[in-house]
DNA sequence: ATGAAAGCGCTAACAG
DNA sequence: CTGTTAGCGCTTTCAT
């Protein structure tokens, strides 16, 4: 057997027939409101059980007008934004709010994902790592709160929450120098999100303990491959004692190509990722990394999604920053010098 | 400015004010359909986006009481499900449905996932890897129809559509007997979804190539330190010339631990992975592996999906049996003995 | 080519 | 405690 296949669902109404009852009295039961008897109640129940009634979400908020539901668009291939998803389910069910997920992949663009949503009557969308051009932006803006995570784009017209990606990169090179490094390189993320401030944060946090003449950046990218092929230039050119990396993938490929190198991590020299990934926490990884902090992030999202959706005035920044840790592993130690 | 806030959105009734036409006109428009004159939809369309006025999926849907909707439950950890979940929008765009989301995650069960769903009023729900209980697979199957992808169910009441996993093994032994190899190990998955399959494939495969005597399974799991510890097993008990992975993850763990062990991949030892993640096409790893057909997976169960809420008369059987592929990188080799 | 009216499944007053 | 009624925003006859 099975589904009954072209059959139609049950509705209230087959419920309240079945039970006896108005279709208002199955409503109240089924949201569980007051103004029901106990039998009655018990009885609409079994009833709504047997037929396998389930009632109809979006019957329910066309008529309450007010959704309680946040669009969310995220990279469906992408591990931190499978992090933030989790996160975001997290925060949202607490304070009574739906989610509903739309997917970028490679061939379904942010634009297709965010126009999906923006029938779903969502109170507001959260977009996450939003790569979205500044006019989709503003087009998107004028109909519905949007909150952009994890990505630092400038716009007038969206709320931003994100990591303080700079920060990051310098509490790993402050790491780095209280153990005793001075040469400590930096192999970027070259065009990819963030790389940017995480260049600028390392270069900051190496001035800022008075290593300027050390700084030194080498070209990577956001995957292994890239992380391998920078490990090889590193290599190449008067070795540093430590090398904080864009991000985990990327260190991971670095890590690889320098062991094959014959050099031992982190006796020969020290290595940092970024993201905290599972690749990270693997035992013959175990790399010292920097954490976003993924539920503080997703709760100021919802948050500030919610506020902008009930129309809340909100002063200050539309920015919100979020610092993140250092998880030190077993990839950096004192250098032998 | 941002979003005005709390404000209304604009519904068929203002664009149509503000045209000065009626609603149905409005409707018409909207959805392209024919009877509207040229320059009144033209007027229309300018006013709907002059306004940013975006037709209400949810009523429309409601209206037209055919949903025209899939519903998906997928892990938002899990990047195998990323990949189908892909290939699912691939398939089901063209065919003129939608999909909506519903993930797992670490605190949200699939029950709740499906629950969601069910709210929904998807044609039908399409479960990634389910590993819901019988009694939770038959009360949904009981009020949709419930398509599950890439597991092993046996349930009388859903259809799957799987990849022969005990042949994805087979040809990685294939291949390797082939290449000259005899002893021959695997490690196996341990109780993940789909190891006993895969072990079942190795042992057939190994008897179908006359080398009972050769079957050596030795315990790993889904995870690379799984393999890692599988590896240092497997040397320790006369080394066999090839080992067949369970998945790509565990590989991956199995040959840095054979490869940090002195051991020359493919010169001394042969490995194999299953899945043909991301993982095994990192120019580094270059894994030989197990590919799943992800287009065919999604195709099938798009199709069945559809099928079975229209109540079309499905003859055969309920289950639906994909070939996999062998995908020859550079982990794979002539043994050298 | 255009408009009026009914109703999808539900919630939320309001009456009794 | 229970039933009646009026929509939510849309599609869909059916008139005009």
């Amino acid at each position: 057997m099975g589904h009954a296949g072209a059959t139609r669902r049950a509705t209230m109404m087959d419920v309240a027939a079945r039970a006896g009852v108005s279709q208002s009295l199955v409503s109240i039961v089924m949201r569980g409101a007051p103004g029901a008897g106990a039998q009655t109640r018990q009885r609409v129940l079994a009833v709504a059980a047997e037929l396998g009634y389930r009632p109809d979400t979006r019957a329910r908020l066309l008529r309450q007008n007010d959704s309680r539901m946040l669009g969310v668009v995220f990279g469906v291939q992408h591990a931190f934004h499978g992090d933030l998803v989790a996160g975001l389910y997290r925060a949202a069910g607490p304070v009574g709010h739906r989610l509903t997920l739309s997917a970028t992949t490679p061939d379904r663009p942010e634009r297709v994902a965010v126009d999906d949503l923006l029938g779903d009557r969502c109170a507001a969308v959260i977009l996450l790592g939003s790569e979205l051009p500044p006019a989709d932006l503003s087009a998107a803006a004028r109909i519905v709160p949007v909150v952009v995570v994890a990505r630092a784009v400038r716009h007038e017209a969206v709320d931003v929450v994100r990591t303080a990606e700079a920060q990051g990169v310098a509490l790993a090179v402050d790491h780095l120098v209280a153990l005793g490094h001075r040469r400590i390189a930096h192999i970027d993320g070259g065009r990819a999100p963030g790389a940017a401030e995480r260049r600028r944060g390392y270069r900051d946090a190496m001035r800022r303990n008075g290593l300027d003449g050390e700084v030194r950046v080498i070209s990577g990218g956001p995957t292994e491959d890239d992380g391998a092929r920078a490990a090889r230039e590193v290599l190449s050119g008067g070795r540093p004692s430590a090398v904080t990396v864009f991000n985990d993938r990327c260190a991971t490929g670095a890590l690889q190509a320098l062991r094959s190198s014959g050099l031992q991590v982190p006796l020969d020299i020290s290595v940092t990722g970024y993201d905290d990934s599972r690749l990270a926490r693997i035992t013959f990884v175990d790399l010292t990394t920097v954490a976003q902090d993924v539920d503080r992030l997703c709760e100021l999202a919802v948050e500030r999604a919610m506020d902008r959706a009930a129309g809340v005035e909100i002063t200050g920044r539309r920015e919100q920053i979020v610092p993140p840790t250092l998880v030190v592993r077993s990839t950096t130690g004192a250098p032998v010098s």
